[in-house]
DNA sequence: CGATAGCTTGATTTCGTTCAAGAGAAGTGG
DNA sequence: CCACTTCTCTTGAACGAAATCAAGCTATCG
């Protein structure tokens, strides 16, 4: 059951809140000043907060000041309640971090509807995404189906992508984000000489191309089918609109870009310094990971060696001997050409 | 001299607020519906738009959303005019992409203060940064300067760090923004057997540790001074306050750290299959233009051999070993140790 | 003035690439 | 369906680039 903190000086208005919110079926707590609303929250750690903006000594500001500063409530959303819209009013609170503002008098519906968009929300943007690729996708994908997310992937087309046909290609301008419905993508960037290095491996559920769409440049990479793929077209505006026009989800991918750049420097590292042993083995790892994600029967890595090659930095031919290598080590077996993982945790764990 | 579209269905209204505007030294354009708006906006691209949201036929709603598809248009700041506050309006209104609600009826410097906030803030999130770790310092800088970055310097303590002195490590949590007054630092991760990689330099003016407060996760590598610097130090809220409230500035975040992963993207393939002469070339040319960036007269760089090959990726000697390479091929010469660039274009275009 | 850290060059070794070639597997077309 | 090409996988041998080890040199600092 959720719980709410409703926090007003005015003894009937609270009271008739806080009946409405009861019979609504949430549990609710009632602070009758800013100080004892603000100690309140931080002992029962409501899943939201109504407050008014106008209250003698601690007024609304106040409030929320306080609660964002501190770690333990600063996620909590929070409503404001106010009589008169001034505008400054609205504009210092939304800024401030508020969730959103009630203008009195107000329909219960009203009020119940805004809690609820806002809990939802909340539940979407607060449950812990991993920090790969996967991640941006997750949420995505969450946010889609909760409805706040106006794409739809039914009216879109869908189109079938043949092995070793692009997506999209270096210099082109990103018109789409592409969601992966069946098969897997590489997207590489190209060497001087020819030579590929794959930046990202895409699996079924996977969005892909959303970076270009942020930054708002070209592609700097290519994307290719690496097998017969099923894709969904957004227009890129569908995505565009959602982020940008959403702190909390704009938030959200701060962070998990941010998260990117870190994992683009851990493999900076280990290019620079690791042995081609243990770059194997962590190439190995992560593919697995990336392409057998949820319980499927099958351990097999299902990806051509220059693709698995391209993805370490190395060539085949050295790719190749590595395997041999763990091979005869039983770390790997090979059966039928793909490669199955005998032991996670020796893998990861190379002592060289 | 700024221009200004003001679309309004009532003749008084709009003939009076372009009065007021041309008082003001702006340039004005008026239309009487929505239509005339969205064509006059698109025909005159002017600097911000003023406009009504009740309006027969075409409303407000209707021309902010034919703005925001045209790319002619969608940047531009958008002010709406409102009668009555109604509260679902101003979110929809926000939602979509509009920058201020004014209610009427306002008062003159109310409209003007919310145009020149917005004209201000439009000017420094719309000049371009470059791609690299300064874009994201220039754009603080700018914004701090703006005085929307309420930041002040002076109000923070500056503190001296002697060379070999770490500003943050490994492990530890972000509570500071670093802002580099003088001097030189470097960002490192730590490699099993305990070599370095380098995956940033800073320099004069340049802010250290915004990623891992972005978000708001513990620091994955470490800072440390490469010479004596003086270092201003910025309460983690600060940054964040700002960053997490505003729109504007988060959506140049999400561009600064896309491009950011773009860059190690590109690092990784050079690593991968570049040679070891490209790689230092490229990495002399980078920590000369992060370092001597304003017109300087010195050409030197001055950073130990040692942080060089580790910001390459590579062992001390054979960096050195590379530098005489270019030495007797006159792409550069060393003076009392210190290395100057004679032909950059030599240096970023090597054959091999 | 000695000591220590940073820079440079030489010799040796190691790891991974490249070239070469064969064995399977998988399409392709008559 | 079979002979054909073509692609992928694999192993061998030779080569080469860069790391490592070693040692001398130079600048800097107490």
């Amino acid at each position: 059951m959720r719980s709410i903190l409703i926090i007003d000086d005015h003894d009937e208005i609270r009271e008739n809140i806080a009946e409405i919110l009861d019979l609504a079926g949430y549990k609710t707590f009632t602070a009758e000043n800013g100080k004892k609303g603000v100690e309140a929250a931080i002992k029962q750690k409501p899943d939201l907060i109504v407050c008014d903006v106008m209250m003698p000594e601690l007024d609304g500001y106040g409030v929320l000041h306080l609660l964002k500063k501190n770690s333990l409530t600063e996620n909590i959303p929070f409503i404001f309640l106010t009589a008169k819209t001034e505008r400054s009013d609205f504009r210092k609170g939304m800024g401030m971090g508020a969730d959103d503002y009630i203008t009195k008098p107000f329909e219960d519906t009203e009020l119940l509807d805004a809690i609820e968009m806002r809990l939802k929300k909340y539940d979407i943007l607060h449950s812990q995404y991993p920090s790969n690729e996967k991640g941006a996708t997750e949420m995505i994908d969450d946010l889609r189906k909760s409805g706040l997310f106006k794409m739809e992937m039914d009216n879109y087309e869908s189109m079938e992508y043949q092995k070793k046909t692009s997506l999209y290609s270096e210099g082109k301008r990103p018109k789409f984000l592409f969601y992966l419905k069946s098969g897997k993508v590489k997207s590489f960037r190209l060497h001087q000489d020819g030579k590929e290095y794959i930046t990202n491996l895409y699996s079924v559920g996977d969005f892909i191309g959303y970076m270009p769409i942020l930054e708002n440049k070209s592609y700097e990479d290519t994307a290719e089918a690496i097998e017969k793929s099923e894709i969904v077209i957004i227009p890129r505006e569908e995505f565009t609109d959602l982020v940008f026009n959403d702190m909390t989800i704009a938030t959200k991918f701060i962070k998990l870009v941010s998260q990117n750049v870190k994992e683009k420097e851990q493999r900076l590292l280990e290019l620079a310094y690791g042995s081609l042993r243990k770059r194997v083995a962590r190439a190995l790892s992560d593919i697995y990971s990336k392409f057998n994600s949820s319980g499927e029967k099958s351990t097999a890595i299902d990806i051509s060696r220059e693709d698995i090659a391209q993805y370490v930095g190395t060539a085949t031919e050295s790719l190749i001997r590595t395997l041999s290598d763990f091979k005869t080590e039983k770390i790997i077996e090979i059966k039928d050409g793909k490669i199955h993982i005998n032991n996670i945790e020796k893998l990861t764990n190379l002592p060289y």
